[in-house]
DNA sequence: TAAAATAGTTTGATTCTCAAACTATTTTAG
DNA sequence: CTAAAATAGTTTGAGAATCAAACTATTTTA
C-alpha cells in the first residue's frame, strides 16, 4: 500500500468514525418525532425502545427483559405501569409458576411496532439504495465484525 | 429479480435492521465500561459525549453546544459545572462579547477525547476488516445515504 | 414442612432534566 | 447619549427517571 491509498484509506475510516457518531442520536430523535406525529402520540423514545424489545422477544419474563435492556427491575416496573396503563403492553401470569410475569404486547402494542420496525426497514433500504446483491453481503459482514468486536470487548 | 433472490435480499434487509438496533446501545455501554477502567474512571456515558462534541467543535458557545445536543441550557450548565469540577473542560469567557463563554477541553480533557477518538477508530477498523479499497467507499456511501434521509425527514 | 431461593413490586434517596425567573452584558431605537 | 429590548448564561423549583434495598408472594430444596 502506498502513502496516498494508506491516507486515503485512513480519511475514509475518519469519515466513517466521525458520522457513525452523531448518525445514532439524530435517527433516536428522528424515530421519537415520527411516532408522534402519528397516532402514537404518548410515546417516548425509551417506551418505544421496550416496545420494540417486548415485541421482539415475545413472552420473555420482566427479569429477562429487564436483563436484555440493562434496567434495574424497580426502574422496569415504573416503565411497564406506564406501557400498561396507555395500553401497549400486558402482564401475563405464568400459570406454571405464579411468580413469574410474561410480558406481552397487545394489538395496539403490536401496531406500534410494526409502524417502528417499517421505519427501521426504510432506513435500512434507504442507506442500501443502488446497492447491489454482493455490496449487501458485505454491509451484513460489517455489522457481524461489530458485533464480534463488542462480543470480544465483553468478554474481556 | 427472481423471487429467490428478492427473498434473500429481503431477509439481509432484515438482518442488517435487527442488528442496527441493538448494536448502538452496546457500544454505549462498552464505550462506558472502556473508559471507566481507564484513568479515566469519574466520567459517564453521557459526559464522555460531552467532551466529544466540545473536542469536535472547539470553543463553540454554551448555547452552540446546548443546540448540537438538543439539551436546555440549564441542563448544559449543570453538565458542564461537573466536568468543569473533574477537570475536563474549561469556560473561557469571551472578550468581544462578555456575555458569551467559549468552551474548551483542558489537556485532560483532550486525552479523554483521544482515547475515546481512538476507541471509535479501533470499532470501524474491526468493522472494516479485510474490506478493500472500493468497498470502504460503499461503506462511506451508506453513510451518506442515511445523512440524506436524516436530512430529508428532519426538513419536513 | 420449614428454610432458602426466586420473581416482581414498593419505597426512599439520588440524579437528571426542563422551563421560567434571574443577572450581566450588549444592541437598538428614539 | 440613554432607556428599552435583546441576548447569553446561571439559578431555582418542580417533576421524571433510575437504582438499591426492603418487602410480598410463590416455588424449590433440604
Amino acid at each position: 500500500m502506498n502513502s496516498t491509498e494508506s491516507d486515503e484509506i485512513k480519511a475514509d475510516y475518519n469519515f466513517i468514525s466521525d458520522a457513525l457518531v452523531d448518525i445514532y442520536d439524530q435517527i433516536m430523535r428522528i424515530e421519537e418525532s415520527e411516532i408522534r406525529k402519528s397516532r402514537f402520540k404518548d410515546i417516548t423514545a425509551k417506551e418505544l425502545h421496550l416496545v420494540h424489545t417486548i415485541g421482539l422477544h415475545d413472552h420473555k419474563t420482566t427479569s429477562e427483559v429487564a436483563r436484555i435492556l440493562r434496567l434495574s427491575k424497580g426502574t422496569l416496573t415504573a416503565n411497564l405501569n406506564n406501557l400498561e396503563r396507555k395500553g401497549y403492553i400486558t402482564r401475563i401470569t405464568n400459570q406454571q409458576d405464579r411468580r413469574i410475569i410474561n410480558l406481552a404486547l397487545t394489538s395496539k402494542g403490536r401496531l406500534l411496532y410494526r409502524a417502528h420496525y417499517a421505519f427501521h426497514r426504510k432506513l435500512v433500504e434507504q442507506c442500501l439504495k443502488g446497492f447491489d446483491g454482493p455490496a449487501i453481503k458485505k454491509m451484513k459482514q460489517a455489522l457481524i465484525n461489530v458485533e464480534d468486536f463488542i462480543g470480544e470487548v465483553s468478554a474481556k
